[in-house]
DNA sequence: ATAACTTAGTGTTGTTTTTACACTTTAATC
DNA sequence: GATTAAAGTGTAAAAACAACACTAAGTTAT
């Protein structure tokens, strides 16, 4: 199988690990003669020829972390003429064998995870987890496709409860009143937001609690895609 | 300048014109030898080597309608392998000149006006407008792109005063109601839609009322981008 | 000129949702 | 057994929502 040379994918693969928000970045070293440096990138790759956009996505989550079914969503593309010509790029390009005046049409997706469903050490990839609002000057064009990827997850998250693929299996409320605070650079009251996500029939309360911590231990929940299917009407206006 | 051969946008051309919601649809003929058949299509074209895709959104846009400076918005790329396998597809892209086993990337834009900004005659190119719940079979995969537009015109419009975009500049509380009920495929109650409207500041009442109608003269509004860009808070929870 | 027609425009009441706010409980740790 | 840390809980006032019916102001038809 043969890779198309003109349309890739890039994932913005977002994490929460309890306190902050996440995206897991890629090393990209080049030394080579008197050209070296070394940055940052989202992970990508070209698709198959033969191969749908979201299979590829799928594909590029899975070759960096090893997990499928993660939530993953094209949020946006990005093709100007002029997002690879920076100097670095072109030299990183060229010394991968490509042709760096080729236009290249990027599809954009984001996944959603907790920080701790991937094993950094996966194939061996130099990778991290880096806060958000502390990315620095990342390769290519990569720093708007993240900002754009924010965006969109902003967006989403305030009418859709997609905030629970942020967090484990089972979590508790406040975790659940963290992520959204998080993401939506917020603070809530704690008491009417449990209120609110009391009336969510698709936050199902488990019989098990924290264990381990030193106070009280909370409830644990879990989310029902099942039952949220079925009742879409409190899709508008979900949290806010 | 050279027309890119694989990076194509296509505009999703959305009117109201006071009743309906409508799209604006391009004859598609192709009359050779045995082959002959007529269709339509979304319109769209290949961007330019050189040319950003929002550009060449605007520029599809106005080789079409003649208008510039209408709401446009990116929602979605389509590139399946499969996307342009259909018998009559593969013959108009032969006769075209084109290679139909090119895999062809294609973003989507939905555009919003009112019906009466386009001069059906322009550049004598034979478009209609087609209320979109009766759109047959289109060419293509442009059924499958109308739908996703479509949803994503629904989602936008909940959350983002868009809906003006569909009306004259001048329009009345009616016809704002009217809008809403289409592309909600809902009904609101008149004296609480309007109470619901009253709060939002960049709704401005003119000095000026509806003429030459059989009734009671409505009151004539217009839409504020400004003042709505300086109080985007209720920007959630808009209608609905 | 008047009657008929058509859509514009308006207020109240009961119900639900939102907001603001502080103390007790339960576990682990020292 | 005292300390620490987060979990969990209720109430009252304000705002928003939902349901509901008549009058006003023009045009058209007679």
């Amino acid at each position: 199988m043969e890779l198309n040379n003109y349309i890739s994918v890039d994932c913005v693969i977002f994490g929460f690990d309890g306190e902050r928000l996440k995206v897991l970045l890629v090393d990209r070293t080049l030394s080579e003669g008197s050209t070296s440096f070394t940055d940052l990138t989202l992970t990508g790759n070209h698709v198959y020829e033969n191969e749908p956009l979201d299979a590829a996505a799928d594909r590029v989550l899975f070759e960096l972390t090893g997990l499928t079914n993660i939530y993953l969503e094209q949020f946006k593309t990005f093709a100007h003429p002029d997002r690879l010509t920076k100097e670095n790029d072109i030299k990183w390009l060229q010394h991968d064998g490509r042709d760096p005046f080729q236009r290249i049409v990027s599809v954009g997706y984001f996944a959603l995870l907790a920080t701790d469903q991937v094993t950094l050490e996966w194939k061996g990839r130099n990778v991290q987890w880096v806060p958000v609002d502390e990315v620095g000057e990342l390769a290519f064009d990569h720093n708007l496709i993240l900002e754009s990827a924010l965006l969109s997850l902003r967006n989403k998250i305030i009418h859709e409860p997609i905030g629970f693929e942020l967090l484990p299996q089972k979590f508790t409320l406040s975790q659940v009143q963290k992520v959204y605070e998080i993401i939506l650079d917020t603070e809530f009251d704690k008491r009417n937001f449990r209120k609110k996500v009391a009336r969510m029939k698709y936050l199902i309360p488990l019989d098990e609690k924290q264990k381990g911590v030193a106070h009280k231990p909370a409830q644990l929940y879990m989310f029902s895609r099942d039952v949220y299917g079925n009742t879409k009407k409190d899709l508008l206006n979900f949290i806010v």
